[in-house]
DNA sequence: TCCATTTGTCAACGATTGGTGACTTTTATT
DNA sequence: AATAAAAGTCACCAATCGTTGACAAATGGA
């Protein structure tokens, strides 16, 4: 051993966050098919060989660099009539705030023409978006307003961060929250139209 | 001249007709960058280089299977209540009536890692939705609002029809124009959240 | 029938892709 | 200093891509 056991910050170890960084970015920039080996070498600053021997195929380091967590909140606990206006606001979060990383752009961008991701993104829908939307309404209804919900957020990124609509994409975040909070709302709850 | 001036259904017609077919069937189903010109060419059973020796580039085929006419109804002789139920109406018809081609689909499944079939869609945007819109509210909010409501309607096409979330994809046409159609009228003519 | 135009076939080009393996250089322990 | 393991370099393979040009077959007017 060099070190210690607990952390091991070696060498290979810092190559390999580097190659996952430049994979991330260029992941989101262009989609899988996208960004190359190579692209992704040339931007670590390696021999593409390396990306191999770090991650042993383009789909396993696709597998590492596509993790999505989306942490959303537990609907539950907080004011019922705030639901919708605490959806777009961790929307916002995710796509524009610092901390989170750039997975969901990456599976967006790329399960369009790729198969494998798109699977990923259902999951994430199935997994993260679903179970946590169950206990806004009526359970029986959980798939149909988690659904409604996925498919006004994720135009919204489509349009604002990927397609780049410029109405889109030059809306405020104190617009949106007003003007697609309330859909939201009523998307999640299952409420009535007016 | 073979026949006659007015109508030639000269051999070569016939032959680029193929072409053209089966080239949209594939963009809409693989993209831009997942389609390739040998597959168009098999699926049309006729040889690779006849696709180049028709339409001179890939470039160029794409160009003229991504042509979308979205044939949005004037919205200023219409109830100004029913402007949401039209729009959505108007939507499932374009996407899963049998007139209108898969030109929405090639484009929306090419735009998202092509910069040049994105800027295709933005002219959509800009040339048929939006000025459709502007009838519909304060023409000041066109962009706005025009923005709004695409943000809505492609994120259900991505949903329904790219991604096939199972609870979107499920979703019959009376639950759709029942929960979106109202959402749209709200994009549409600008007005307040509840 | 002759012949020119159209229509289609075939092999190949240069570039790019994901991936492999032999090789050299660095690192760190004994 | 010696040496084994780790880290990095390099050339290359087979496949696929868009595209090209030389050639053969079909077609139809003279």
């Amino acid at each position: 051993m060099t070190t210690n056991q607990p952390n091991k910050p070696s060498k290979s170890d810092r190559t390999r966050a580097q190659i996952l960084d430049a994979a991330r970015q260029l992941f989101a920039e262009h989609g899988y098919d996208g960004a190359s080996i190579r692209d992704v070498a040339a931007r670590a600053s390696i021999d593409p060989a390396m990306v191999i021997r770090y991650f042993h195929s383009k789909d396993e380091l696709f597998t590492r660099a596509a993790v999505v967590d989306l942490q959303l909140p537990e609907l539950g606990t907080i004011d019922r009539a705030a639901i919708g206006e605490t959806l777009i606001k961790h929307f916002l979060e995710i796509w524009e705030g610092p901390a989170s990383g750039p997975g969901m752009a990456i599976l967006l961008r790329s399960a369009i023409s790729n198969g494998f991701a798109a699977e990923k993104l259902r999951d994430v829908f199935a997994n993260q978006v679903r179970p946590v939307l169950a206990v806004a309404g009526n359970p029986a209804d959980a798939g149909r307003r988690a659904g409604l919900v996925s498919s006004q957020l994720l135009g919204l990124a489509m349009c604002r961060y990927l397609l780049r609509l410029p109405p889109v994409a030059a809306l405020s975040h104190d617009e949106i929250v007003k003007t697609i909070g309330p859909v939201l709302q009523r998307y999640a709850t299952g409420a009535d139209a007016s």
